[in-house]
DNA sequence: AATCGTCGGCGCGCTAGCGTACACAACGCG
DNA sequence: CGCGTTGTGTACGCTAGCGCGCCGACGATT
């Protein structure tokens, strides 16, 4: 490898780390695929792998029955899945689905635990990591509870763009209305509005990003503030 | 003192810790008084201390706006309030009120830090702890959203009562409506049911449980859930 | 070319909760 | 004792979103 950027640098938390820490991790890590709609965990079920993914994605998913689901957090490049390990538990708190196929960078709970101790930079990085998706945990309540499905669905549809890195998604309202936790037609609603203001196109199954600062424009304030929160903290 | 309890236990966190973390705690630590309505954290501002309630009890409010405003979580006697310094991250994420006046011991970010390393048992307890308060934010994403005043209504009463230890609490109607985001008169609404049902009773800002049970069942199952989270986890 | 499953548009009646506003009762203070 | 303040009950019209269900259109398969 001649560039002066590594394959770990493909996520972000593992970017620019001491070489004697990315070696470290990188010994022990390997790199597997994820395919769309595969389960990563099940709430309550024991964590044995984290993963740090490269160009996928996983939405996790908040179950209080089976009617009523709602997606709480998303990973993708810029975060990782298996926040439980940091924590010193063994359990997951939700259910982890892959949303965007691709790959990651996975590692077993044991070689995660004996890596952190000698690897102070990463394990610094992943605890505001840690910071970064509480405090968007702590304002997705209020924005779930007070914004409107038009504003959440932009926002959902902005997030997912920065992760596939593509202004073509693969999603059907179907999908859309389980992750707002909403009616599939609430989300039929909301995309025509969208496409009228001419922000997004769609057709079967595949939405486009037309209008990037329009769209952010339609979506609440919370957008950008996670956005400002993650680079304040973590860049 | 010649009880087996130290001083310490009274907060949960803090409660049977090897005897040289507990002194070393107690040592760089002061207790100090909280009084109602007072403002411990503003957000995004530097965090100065953690505080360990003893008999107060404090509420994490979330804020979208003048309006908007809700509370997503509370920190009394069983936790603690100053998360982020664990996380190596010196601002607040929001909002805390003293919502229960009383007492709580209150440590320095600085003495904390220090501490931290050579109190393993402390610390790993802590971390666990931060998994509780996520996995609850997590759940609360879905709970505000998918259930009604009167059952939120009566999972906070028994939230609020488990932390203030008695079974008068001193609240208006006005302050509950922003404690859940929703109106005044929709939480009069479901006081009103909830007397009805005699499960509480209610009288110019005091309100009584009166059927503990009987309000267990009419809350959401959110309440047992955050019970037997806290309890797999840190017991 | 016919078929069939998937996806999206739409309608209908309904409910929870909103914003606003007013009235009354209890309490605290002078 | 009278007064203003605070807390609670209630009403009215309105909106977002729900549950349900139907239909048409598209596209893949044969």
């Amino acid at each position: 490898m001649t560039s002066i950027f590594h394959a770990a640098d493909a996520n972000h938390l593992l970017a620019n780390l001491p070489v004697a820490e990315r070696d470290a991790f990188m010994a022990t890590c390997e790199t597997v695929p994820l395919t769309f709609g595969e389960t990563l965990f099940q709430p309550t079920e024991t964590v044995t792998h984290a993963y740090f993914p490269i160009d996928s994605f996983i939405s996790q998913i908040a179950i209080l029955n089976a009617d009523n689901r709602l997606e709480v957090a998303m990973a993708g490049r810029e975060g990782m899945l298996g926040i439980s390990l940091i924590l010193g538990v063994e359990e997951a708190p939700m259910l982890a689905l892959v949303q965007g196929a691709g790959s990651a960078f996975r590692i077993k709970a044991a070689n995660l635990r004996r890596l952190l101790p000698d690897s102070p930079v990463l394990h610094q990085r992943l605890k505001r990591y840690i910071y970064v998706v509480m405090s968007q945990l702590a304002s997705s309540v209020a924005c779930n509870h007070f914004h409107r499905i038009e504003e959440r669905l932009a926002r959902w549809l902005l997030m997912t763009q920065d992760r596939a890195n593509s202004d073509s998604l693969q999603l059907t309202h179907e999908f859309l209305a389980m992750m707002l936790g909403v009616r599939r037609s609430g989300i039929t609603l909301a995309a025509i509005a969208l496409q009228t203001r001419g922000l997004i196109r769609y057709h079967r199954g595949e939405i486009t990003v037309v209008d990037r600062p329009g769209l952010i424009e339609a979506a609440c304030g919370c957008y950008a503030e996670d956005c400002a929160l993650y680079n304040r903290i973590l860049l």
